[in-house]
DNA sequence: AAACCGATTAACT
DNA sequence: GTTAATCGGTTTC
């Protein structure tokens, strides 16, 4: 059973429980007339109110992140270090600026075409774990910010793989040492 | 107008 | 384990 993600999903006014429940769905492009699509297997949430780490702490809004500001089911796409495109998913209602970054997934459909995008022959491990990588594999660029997953280009589906809290490791999040204590938090899910 | 830098990755030693 | 690659956005002058 597939089911698209509706509007309500991504309402949730908690980041971090909207991370833990996006672990295990499926995330979906069409992008560029292809269809690929990866269970998502690790997260991270960021808080737009009081989180160091985030793009949008204290308010903070510039042109870059005004997609963040959207209300939650919206795309938020970056650049990162001038290479890579990250992807997160835009929660909670509109105006809040909480998002949650998609770091893996696991390829599901059309694994030939995401192999392609990243260069490679055959799955080798660690292939998709990586946000940048996810980004690739799945051809998500700078076009699909501000994109709304109620879409036809990118959308996340549910299609009822069970993700129990005792699977789920927890941790802190990576990449954000400058964030001081709010590096600290265990806000990154994975299976 | 120019400097500074990052929610990373791949290719090195 | 270390480091180069690379560039739009943000900050600073």
């Amino acid at each position: 059973m597939k089911v698209k993600l509706n509007r309500g999903f991504y309402q949730d006014p908690d980041v971090v429980s909207c991370a833990k429940a996006l672990v295990g769905k499926v995330l979906c492009t069409n992008v560029g007339g292809q269809y690929t699509s990866g269970i998502i297997t690790e997260t991270e949430a960021y808080s737009g109110s009081n989180d160091k780490a985030s793009h949008a702490n204290n308010g903070k809004r510039t042109k870059r992140n005004e997609s963040m500001y959207l209300a939650g089911g919206h795309a938020y796409v970056y650049l990162c270090y001038g290479i890579h495109h990250l992807f997160n998913v835009v929660t909670a209602p509109k105006d809040q600026a909480d998002a949650v970054l998609i770091r893996a997934i696991e390829p599901l459909e059309g694994l030939e075409i995401m192999l392609n995008r990243r260069n490679q022959k055959e799955l080798k491990k660690d292939l998709f774990k990586g946000p940048g990588k996810v980004s690739q594999a799945l051809g998500i660029s700078l076009k699909e910010d501000r994109k709304d997953l109620q879409g036809e280009s990118i959308w996340i589906e549910d299609r009822n793989i069970n993700v129990t809290d005792d699977a789920l490791k927890v941790s802190a999040r990576i990449g954000i040492g400058y964030a001081g204590e709010d590096a600290l938090l265990p806000w990154r899910f994975e299976l």
